[in-house]
DNA sequence: GTGAAAGCGCTAACAC
DNA sequence: GTGTTAGCGCTTTCAC
């Protein structure tokens, strides 16, 4: 432990013997031809030699700039976000910004705590996947002139910007492959939640089974809170499909929902897709390991991901507002667990 | 977008009418009882009202910490190194912590950039998963005084802080589980490196066999490289499985081999755990959820985590060395895929 | 008990 | 072409 004395502008203008301001235009590409050629080429060399490493708090603190962004997502450990962190963070690298990120948890009170714990450490800039009921956090933020993308989860009748899928079709074309495929009891295990994107889901189930005249029976959906576990969802499976009259398909909401849903269908002894066929929200490998290949949803999400990092830095280094709302198609993989 | 203004310590002291200095003590509970109790009331009755949020770069700048740590993984993607983080998260917001994560792909020069960018970012501690090459690296940042701590990969011989697992031991353990079942030609594949953890297992897997005079044949083993795909460790699988005298049980070094290895069995059409038994380091929901629960070795990531952060954390609040070197004791859980 | 002022490491307006 | 210097928002020494 001898910390090595860290290296300053100072030291290099000392080096060189001229200004701290002359080394700090060098180093920055700045007053390009202004400068003497020969005295910038030594401060160059120097600043190699002395393995000049700018502290960038102090940069940033003059600049009001940190070019870094905090990302807000339900939890980090699950598939779904680090996937979308490792997409962000690769987009966010090449224009030279670093990402902080935080977890929720669902929660928001979490997620303004998250907020306001970034924005003292002076995030330029925020992509955030909003948990239930925190439309006024975000209202918070964008009055406030901060700017943000949200990812995945959005709220309809306002103008944040947003990148998200078309959850009402993707869920659609789902039923419809169920539909399609003769099934004509086709269940909903989702959340109990007013997550637009997850009510999007429900209005497109609806709208399917309505469009393709099958019965639309409130005993055909069960709804779990955000927060529930294994136990939750396997009560659900047992409502839907240990009756006299059992669901002969099932479409799960989350990634999480089925993963606990599966789990309770195979511990059931119930045949996928002889029983009951499946098709769930979200890619995961185990879909695809499990025992009969399963039919997802694929989001898209290198294009959430690209699509929300590139217009948010874009934002910062060009000051443009930020007005997209797009909504991605995503694609349904059909395999084994719905023919 | 109307950038309301940012209220500072200036503006608190304006308002209350006293110095900016009077305002820091109070709002940082400096001087405690040196203080006029009705001016520290008012101060921190305008600082609420006004909404004060300390900006952290000023402070940073000025205390030379940042409060901020940076996680360096191989993948933020892999669930493996996605859970870590969000313990890691976890036990660092609980101090007051944030992190700054980056993903070094395996690569010595993805890493160090990730250190370099961080250094200068000023982040006050790291906590490391070192790739393949990076002593020199990891003794750099030892050298200039840097606290850090490894998790997961690590370097014997070297006094470098870390928190792992037994990973000899691990494997040793597997492989004995196995031979107990009367498996005679165990087959390990894993990949083609000079990590120590990954020769440890190796290690492991050899001993165990000589323990239990079975058959130490190189046709046995098949490596990888790092950055290996499906295809390469399918031809494993055909290697080891597909010959005259195949091996009737399998070892995976880590949860991305299984995942590709898995597929290639299953595609194959081989029966676990008839034709082949299955044993394989990590745990991640696809091994419950595959055909035959697999039979895994457990790493303790929440003690992993935990530890490394609490150690981080206490060596950068309270100055103290750290000299933590942890081989934690990984659980194989035993399921059918190896019974 | 309280405040003036220096300074953390950097940038950039302005002067020469 | 190059240097002086004022701050970015905060903490803390030292003086009163």
């Amino acid at each position: 432990m001898k910390p090595k004395k860290k290296i300053l502008l100072k030291d290099i203008a000392l080096e060189v013997g001229v200004s701290t301001a002359l080394v700090s235009y060098v180093l920055n590409n700045q007053k390009e031809n202004r400068i003497g050629k020969e005295v910038a080429d030594k401060i160059r060399k120097v600043a190699k030699e002395l393995n000049y490493q700018p502290n960038q708090i102090a940069k940033s603190l003059k600049m009001q700039k940190t070019h870094t962004i905090g990302l807000i997502v339900a939890d980090i450990a699950n598939p779904f976000s680090s996937q979308l962190a490792r997409i962000i963070e690769d987009e966010a690298k090449k224009k030279g910004y670093t990402v902080i990120f935080g977890s929720s948890d669902e929660k928001v009170d979490k997620m303004q705590d998250l907020i306001n714990v970034l924005l003292n450490r002076q995030v330029d800039g925020f992509i955030i996947a909003a948990v239930e009921q925190s439309e006024v956090a975000i209202e918070q933020l964008d009055t406030n002139g901060v700017p943000f993308v949200l990812i995945d989860r959005y709220f309809p009748n306002q103008p944040f910007p947003y990148v998200a899928i078309d959850n009402y079709g993707a869920a659609f074309t789902a039923v419809s492959h169920l539909a399609g495929r003769g099934k004509k009891k086709i269940g909903l295990i989702t959340y109990e939640t007013s997550l637009f994107h997850l009510l999007e889901r429900k209005r497109g189930y609806r709208a399917a089974l309505l469009y393709e005249n099958l019965e639309d029976d409130k005993h055909l959906v069960h709804e779990v809170t955000i927060d529930s576990t294994q136990q939750d969802v396997k009560q659900g499976i047992r409502r839907l499909l240990l009756t006299e009259n059992p669901a002969d398909a099932l479409l799960f909401g989350s990634n999480t929902l089925a993963m606990y849903g599966l789990k309770a269908i195979r511990d059931l002894n119930i045949l996928i897709p002889e029983q009951v066929a499946v098709v769930t929200f979200d890619e995961t490998d185990t879909y695809n390991l499990f025992y009969v290949p399963l039919t997802y949803i694929k989001q898209p999400l290198a294009e959430i991901g690209k699509q929300a990092t590139e217009a948010l830095l874009k934002c910062l280094q060009e000051h443009q507002p930020l007005t997209l709302q797009v909504n991605l198609n995503a694609e349904l993989v059909v395999q084994k667990s719905s023919m």
